[in-house]
This record gives C-alpha cells, structure tokens and sequence, in this order.
DNA sequence: CTGACTGCAAACCCTTTGCAGACCG
DNA sequence: CGGTCTGCAAAGGGTTTGCAGTCAG
C-alpha cells in the first residue's frame, strides 16, 4: 500500500540496475540511467510518455523514442513488465459470469476459466483507501502450449 | 476453461442484447447483431480487428469503424468488457516484488498493494492445459477516491 | 577508436471522427 | 419520414524505425 519509493530503494534498484546491463553486456548510459531511476522511483505505473514529462527537466536533450527503447530494454532484461496484457491493440470480452484470465505473455493468448474459490478472494482492507472496488479477478500469466512448441521461442528480441 | 460457446447460449446472449438494445432505445441494426453475435460466440477475447475479419464473409460492406463504433456501445450497455486496464498507452511496472494491482476503471490510476495470502492463489489444475504458469496475480478494478469526487462522474458517454 | 546509442523526423498502426447517404422504427 | 447509424476517407495519438552524428567502454 505504500505510496512512494524512499531514495535509499531507489538507488538500490539503481544498483541492481547497473548490474544487469553489465552482465547483458550493453552500454549504461546517462539517458539509461535516469530513466531506470525514474521508472524505479515511480509508484504509478507510468506510461513512456509521463516519465518522459519527468525526465525533461533533468534531460532536457532526451527523445520519447529513447525513453521507449529503453523501457523495452529493462523490459528485456527483466526489470520492469508492463501493465495488462499487451500493448497492440483493445480486446474484448463477452462473458458475463465472473472469471479470471490466462493470457500467455509471447503471443497475447487470451482464455478463461472460472474458478469459485477464486470468485471470493479476500482483498487486504486498505485497499479501500484507492477508491470503490468494483471488481476483482485473478490474472495468469504464462507462456501457452503452441508458444512453448514453436522453435524460435527464445528469440526474445523485439523493437 | 470452456473452449467454446454452444451456438444455444450464443442465442441466449443474443436475446439478452436484443432486449438491452430495446430498452436502450438504440436501434438493432443487422451489423450490430452479427457484431454482438460473433463476440458472444467467441471465446478468445478478439481485438476489434480480428472480429471484423471474421465478420467479412458474412457482412461484406461492413467496415472497421462500424465495429469498433458498436463495441464501444457494447460496452456502454454492459454486455462487453476490455481486457486489460485500458486502450491508451502501455505502462510500465518497475515493482520487483510480488503485488497485485488497483486499477481505477475510470482514469486508468494504477496502484499497487501486497498481500501474501494473494501471493498463494490456489489456481485451478486445468489452467495448465492452457500452458506454464509463470504468474498470478490479482486485478482489483473500481473507482478512485478522486473520480468518485468528480461531478461530472456518471457521464458515460465516450467515443 | 569503434560499435552501440541517441535525437530527429518520418513512417506505422490502431482507433476515432466528420460527413453524406442509408435504413430502422 | 426523421433521426440514428453506416461506410468512407481522412485525421489523430501512441509507438516504432532509418539515418547520421555522438558517446561509453
């Protein structure tokens, strides 16, 4: 429920951060690390955009495209993940009981299932402090069974 | 874990929307009724795109904005949801924690909060048809404190 | 030094919108 | 018939990409 990441985290993802790209072996550079920083620091799941607002003071020379690259690297190097299940494009869905989601994180597989048990989860009280609960379901992720057969599945390189 | 819909229940729905279109006071076109027809037949979330693919043997003077147009009406109805928080842009989570996520329905605030009983979800076996289970974790949608205080909240209108 | 990285601008999607004609009620 | 709805085409907004100059290692 916190509502903010204290500096001294901040710096220590920071170190973790420079660790990864040693080890993956790519370049830390100014733009890079600032980028992770403000990321790590943020506790509203940001959009590339926003982050680039934020940045604009410190970095007043940075492109939006850098800030996507970028993300897309710590995506790739395993230090951030993004929010629902792709970024292409709106999907629908027509069910009308209550269910819950798995959706494989290669190709964006979407599927059902229910689950009573589930139905009726406990949500932690404070929960209420961010507003009206409405709804909730639990989320899968996972990598489906034709992903997993397909040869070229570890190619992990997009953008 | 159903894998598809039985052209009955399809049926059902179909009466089910019909009445919602009545009672609405929105007319009950025939692209409408193929639209509302095919993502109550389908099972695997379809973006608006895929659904307009299917849709072209059958109605081949429908065009892509019609079927977003009637989706977004779908949805207004209550007959449809979206998958995932929203349609904008991708957000970035740079939470290395396991945690689950408050997503506001209205303007798209995402919040986190931990709990470790939803860290233990009991997910059913068949999920695992589908394909590996790498994570689970729980969406609690509602509205923010801020847009509840909002007065211009109820205007559902978009698009 | 040199290849990886950045900034810029243009290209790309997916989605929405304005308008004139079509059709439900 | 009248107002809603559709199809078309063009605009919009977010994201990606090609290129030449720049910078980390």
């Amino acid at each position: 429920m916190r509502t903010e990441i204290s500096p001294v985290e901040v710096e220590q993802r920071v170190e973790h951060f420079k660790e990864a790209v040693r080890r993956a072996g790519v370049k830390l550079t100014h733009q890079r690390l600032e980028i992770f920083r403000e990321v790590a620091g943020s506790v509203d799941h940001p959009s590339a955009d926003s982050l680039f607002e934020a940045l604009k003071t410190r970095l007043p020379m940075l492109s939006l495209d850098t800030v996507y690259r970028t993300l897309w690297l710590l995506h790739d190097l395993g230090l951030v993940s993004t929010l629902g299940p792709r970024r292409e494009s709106v999907r629908f869905d027509a069910n009308p009981l209550p269910h819950h989601h798995y959706i494989c994180v290669r190709c964006g597989l979407a599927r059902d299932f229910e689950s009573s048990e589930l139905n009726m989860l406990h949500i932690p009280a404070l929960v209420s402090d961010f507003g009206s609960i409405d709804a909730t379901h639990v989320e899968v992720h996972g990598v489906c069974k034709r992903c997993l057969a397909e040869p070229e599945a570890e190619t992990k390189t997009r953008h």
